[in-house]
DNA sequence: CCTTCATCATTGCGAGCGCAGCGAAGCAAT
DNA sequence: ATTGCTTCGCTGCGCTCGCAATGATGAAGG
């Protein structure tokens, strides 16, 4: 007989790994349904939206996403015209990759649909809950991260 | 120009994401090193080791998993022996799947590691916000999962 | 009985992910 | 210039995941 035992349902890790592909099955459904975009494209869309060209190398960090997976996304936007490639002055190794118009008239009709299913999935929480929540999940992030 | 733009780092999926596979990775690779568990696996053992025989559909609904996962998961526990399969009394399809005494054994030395290594990743959250989250998370995945 | 439909579990297969390894290009030291 | 090391991005490959199709058994109705 087990000294002690552990109640799944209680068991954070686990509830956080539920909750992250409810929303994420939701929302991967949701940008390929209306734009065509995986969700690695759609980040990377997001992190261009600023502005600023960047590299590669700056969108898997700013991203926190694997190198592939960026370079598998630029290539599928790339081709589509969402995003141009740049040389880079300096670094004949690299590019800067920004958007294109093509890709700018999306991502602005990307957004307000993103505020909105945003909007709808937090409907059920406060500005406080929302404002704990990603308090503590900087914290949890951090936490995994530094152990490793 | 657009409208409006999204910062990525304040979009609660996307940090929810990353949340969620940090906490993932870390706790994989720790059952797998030490107990040659993967997460469905461990899983599988969890839900059983409250004690009652399950059937796969049963630890389907336990564990939110696909039946797919389950079935290769309990496939594997039960080449290690960890559960056995015993013949359902009423439905010839079904199996009841528990602990054998091996799996017990097993269970009980990953217990204690799995509250150690929860009670290290939240050591920087307090009782207060572990509730707070495991409420906020409930909304959430209710909410992603009733629009579907 | 014997057909029809539902349910349990498995297998097939394609998609996604990420590590490892690669070539190309830059950088540093001599 | 040449050598050796590093960095950028891409390709190869294996692993995991989950939908769909299948086989097996059970339940219901004529």
């Amino acid at each position: 007989m087990a000294a002690k035992k552990l109640n799944l349902d209680n068991f954070l890790p686990y509830r956080l790994s539920i909750a992250s592909n409810a929303l994420s099955e939701r929302i991967a459904a949701e940008y390929q349904n209306r734009f065509g975009l995986k969700i690695p494209e759609w980040r990377l869309m997001a992190v261009l939206g600023e502005g600023k060209p960047k590299t590669q190398r700056e969108l898997v960090e700013a991203t926190r996403m694997d190198k592939v997976t960026v370079s598998r996304a630029a290539k599928a936007l790339a081709e589509r015209q969402l995003i141009a490639r740049q040389a880079h002055e300096v670094d004949g190794r690299s590019h800067h990759l920004e958007l294109t118009e093509t890709g700018w008239s999306l991502y602005d009709a990307i957004v307000p649909a993103a505020l909105a299913s945003e909007a709808q999935l937090e409907s059920k929480i406060t500005a406080a809950e929302r404002a704990t929540m990603m308090a503590i999940l900087a914290k949890l992030t951090a936490a995994a991260e530094d152990y490793a």
